[in-house]
DNA sequence: AACACTGTTTTATGATATGAAACAGTGGGG
DNA sequence: CCCCACTGTTTCATATCATAAAACAGTGTT
């Protein structure tokens, strides 16, 4: 998983162990983590000892176990003002939001992984969710894979060798070949569409955002229960509103205007 | 600001470095966070290296100023999952917000501040955005009152003598007397109000949420613009959809069961 | 009561973080 | 146009601080 672990220095360490309370894990023990990063117990205990003075963790009293801290919390309201991709992008989520009464949201690639980054969820009584920090592989899901066709050559390539692919659900494409033709359809129609591929029952359908230089920023997308994806002039009305707030929005962050 | 600072180990100096991306601050500049720490330029640097590696912070490479790192949404999922408030109260919240039509919002306390851990956004036109990451002191606004009434004796004591109050908006008391009052009162009726404490034309209704031991947990609010607000019968309804669905948020937290 | 687990503290040793100073770019003003 | 003042970055000798093994101290189970 991690690096060639030892050699590296206290504050890598103490890294290693946080990007540990990302995985979707009630807590950890000291020895658990210090077999499962190398480190002996004596190390993880002192660093941690550091991390829970700062709050970025918490110890259960009774069993003295480690949890995430609610620390992380406090880092959302800078993350949101200073990326433009929310501040500018959030209006282009509201007109898509009131066009489709679906959930709609907004995600970017954080080390490998699709994350959403912002959302507006549907006011229909059954809707799809899809929380802020929500992730998922990059070739499971409309958003993934959209993220995924209009990245660079050189992001694929290097992707597909770092990573193996095993199903999410039944539906989740795996076979190499079938996976690069649907990319390359994503790229020529302009938005990716898929079906269960992370949850069943649930729908996706999503565009992408560019910067002025034509790169990949974001993939804007809609989040619509199976049983209104069905409906063929729902689904069109969609993709007609979703690609066209798409294509405003990556005008918004200077696509086309030539701007340096 | 900081404690002491000097006499820390490189872990926390790491450690500080990254609070400092807390600020809503577009970006900072090595020679910027050395002098406000009191580190040397150079630590700083080395740190910052470390830190960009992880991608905790990245680097503009035009001006070469750092800027917080994407990667903190990626703590996001396991914080909402493993927080039993947001897994147990979203069902309650859900209810209130179909009930009213309103924003509606959690609150917990974090380093003396309210900072909102979830949310569901009002279907309205006119609505108040509460982002999850929002955070404020804990005299402004109706959900950071009610947290702050609903604390230990000690907690506010050890607050008051810690925290300069500082008005946000015009209508923010400030007056040590009259917080005193307010908090009094709120205990005493059970929920928080406030108009306009935070931000202007915007106002706040905010219920406790306890454990099984009695002690505050969260704030359970709604956001309401002003014009709505003055609605008497609308208030007087949301006041009491409120306060019921904190009142079972509650007990389906184990307060009044004799749970151990 | 003995055992097998926890998390925690201690310790001498040697690796590693440190700040001053030098270096290297950049942008603005006279 | 050139200087100056400001960035971020690298170097390097010094001494501090992180390290892992082992002992310690609790806990729950058998």
């Amino acid at each position: 998983m991690t690096k060639d672990t030892q050699k590296l220095n206290s504050i890598e360490k103490a890294l290693e162990i946080m990007l540990k309370f990302q995985d979707i894990k009630p807590s950890w023990g000291i020895r658990e983590l210090s077999t499962e990063l190398g480190f002996s117990p004596a190390t993880v205990q002192r660093i941690l000892q550091v991390l829970k003075s700062y709050e970025f963790v918490r110890q259960n009293p009774k069993n003295r176990q480690y949890f995430i801290g609610n620390i992380f919390y406090r880092f959302l309201e800078n993350l949101n003002s200073s990326n433009d991709l929310i501040r500018i992008g959030h209006k282009f989520m509201e007109e898509v939001a009131s066009a489709t009464h679906e959930t709609v949201h907004l995600n970017i690639i954080e080390k490998n992984l699709r994350i959403c980054i912002d959302n507006i969820e549907s006011p229909k009584v059954l809707k799809a969710g899809m929380p802020i920090g929500n992730q998922s592989p990059l070739y499971a899901g409309a958003s993934a894979k959209c993220l995924l066709a209009f990245s660079t050559e050189e992001f694929q390539d290097n992707y597909f060798k770092t990573t193996e692919i095993t199903p999410v659900t039944g539906n989740t494409i795996i076979q190499p070949g079938k996976l690069f033709k649907e990319l390359y359809k994503i790229k020529e129609q302009g938005y990716a569409l898929s079906l269960g591929e992370r949850t069943p029952g649930l729908g996706s359908l999503s565009a992408p955002v560019f910067n002025y230089k034509g790169q990949i920023l974001a993939s804007l997308s809609l989040a619509i229960p199976e049983i209104r994806l069905k409906q063929k002039d729902h689904l069109s009305n969609c993709i007609n509103i979703l690609t066209s707030a798409s294509k405003s929005f990556s005008k918004a962050m200077g696509l086309g205007t030539g701007k340096f």
